[in-house]
DNA sequence: CGCTTAATTGACCATAATCAACCAGGGTGG
DNA sequence: CCACCCTGGTTGATTATGGTCAATTAAGCG
């Protein structure tokens, strides 16, 4: 049931079997959430965090015009809401963008691992720190980036981190996330994020039709978003 | 000398006599730091975190036009590159935007607190959640907050932090930051956070000249931001 | 096969960028 | 002491990226 979070985590240290077999024993089973509810909502104090095992979600922020804008989007293996542990309430929603497995891990049990996992507790730590430095690029991304490089951007970094997790591979990714999905993240309009997509297309970089991302040629794309992968964090860390 | 950290995480979990004599014992002499140089350089891979003491300082990326974006401001009582602990090397630089003093903290002795000091650990661990917090808010803004809007939401939140480490007070504060490099931190160009800075003059909401800010209606420019200080975790949290 | 959601396209508009001056203040060298 | 210079702030004119509005098409789906 640990499976992507193991996966990821072993990228960047190694997991002794004590440390997976923590893991595995602190998480409840398996729950499902239905695509558009909200894992968490915002506000709420938590007594758990949440093991994303299956499927989309996305952190999300609501303004007073309505406007949304997601700020971060989970993959399998990423804890939605693992800083609920130290800080209480949520500032944010937690929204399942499609439907999701998950598994609830009680704050009880996750304290007991800071307390005595020194080394599971750093690597726990480092995966928060990979969240801010994701939302560092996209940081850069919304303020200094043209829209089309944007995307492009994004959609490297969605490779790749769906690659960890065998979600993707072979230059192709399922990628179940309307254009509407899309422009919260990007901070677009829907209309926009279309023509973006269009531009892809036309430049011969991906081929994209319903929920199948194609790319079709990785380093001109890399090129365009200016994508460094440094910051997912993808190989070995001293943690 | 460790005065605006402790003061900081003390407002959100009380600190023991012990945990305040371990974070005075793992820093080095304060050094100086002079405004524009680079704390910490891009790529590079420090064997210590770097504590700043005074001054403000900025973690930014660079895209290739030459664009900067501002991803955090740090003012003191921040560590600038704690995430360094974890992972390198540096995925973005550090600069000093005014005279700074710093104070280095090594690796090795970092380590050792969170091998010995879980509840210290948790603290160090949660201001990095808070940093998070803050890129989750920018995000917000940068996506889809307009211009006058955003930079309001920066003044309500720079006044907050700075207050907390007794840099601001009385609906009052200095803020030495050139027009250019705030319009680094909110997306825009130098011409237009100028006349965002003259609209909040207009409205009566500040007063600013020189590097001098003055509220003269926290309350409407709190409105006006859609400001909400949960997210700076400014009171009690459960560490 | 109708119904609903998502994708697409076009026309027009607005926010903010760019370009280009000009001004104010504070050092500095003559 | 004052002219000069440099940085930072201010203003206006023009442009452009992306938003809004509205309509059309395509794609799932019961």
């Amino acid at each position: 049931m640990t499976g992507p979070l193991v996966e990821k985590l072993s990228r960047r240290n190694q997991l002794s079997d004590e440390e997976k077999a923590v893991l595995g024993g602190i998480l409840a089973p398996p729950t499902m959430v239905k695509g558009g509810d909200d894992i968490v909502r915002q506000y709420a104090s938590p007594q758990h965090s949440t093991l994303l095992l299956d499927g989309f979600a996305a952190r999300y922020v609501v303004l007073m015009d309505g406007a949304r804008q997601i700020t971060e989007l989970n993959v399998p293996g990423d804890f939605v809401d693992l800083h609920g542990l130290l800080m209480s309430p949520m500032d944010h929603g937690v929204a399942a963008l499609t439907d999701c497995t998950v598994a609830y891990c009680p704050h009880e049990a996750l304290r007991e691992v800071t307390e005595t996992q020194p080394h599971l507790t750093r690597l726990l730590w480092m995966d928060t720190l990979i969240d801010a430095a994701v939302h560092r690029q996209w940081l850069a991304g919304l303020g200094r980036r043209a829209a089309t490089g944007r995307l492009a951007h994004l959609l490297c970094e969605l490779y790749l981190r769906l690659e960890v997790v065998h979600r993707a591979g072979g230059g192709k990714m399922t990628l179940p996330l309307s254009q509407a999905i899309l422009a919260d993240v990007l901070g677009l309009s829907t209309v926009h994020v279309n023509r973006c997509v269009a531009q892809l297309r036309e430049e011969g970089l991906i081929n994209w039709s319903g929920r199948s991302v194609r790319f079709l040629d990785w380093d001109r794309l890399v090129h365009l978003a200016e994508f460094d992968p440094t910051y997912l964090r993808l190989s070995r860390e001293p943690v």
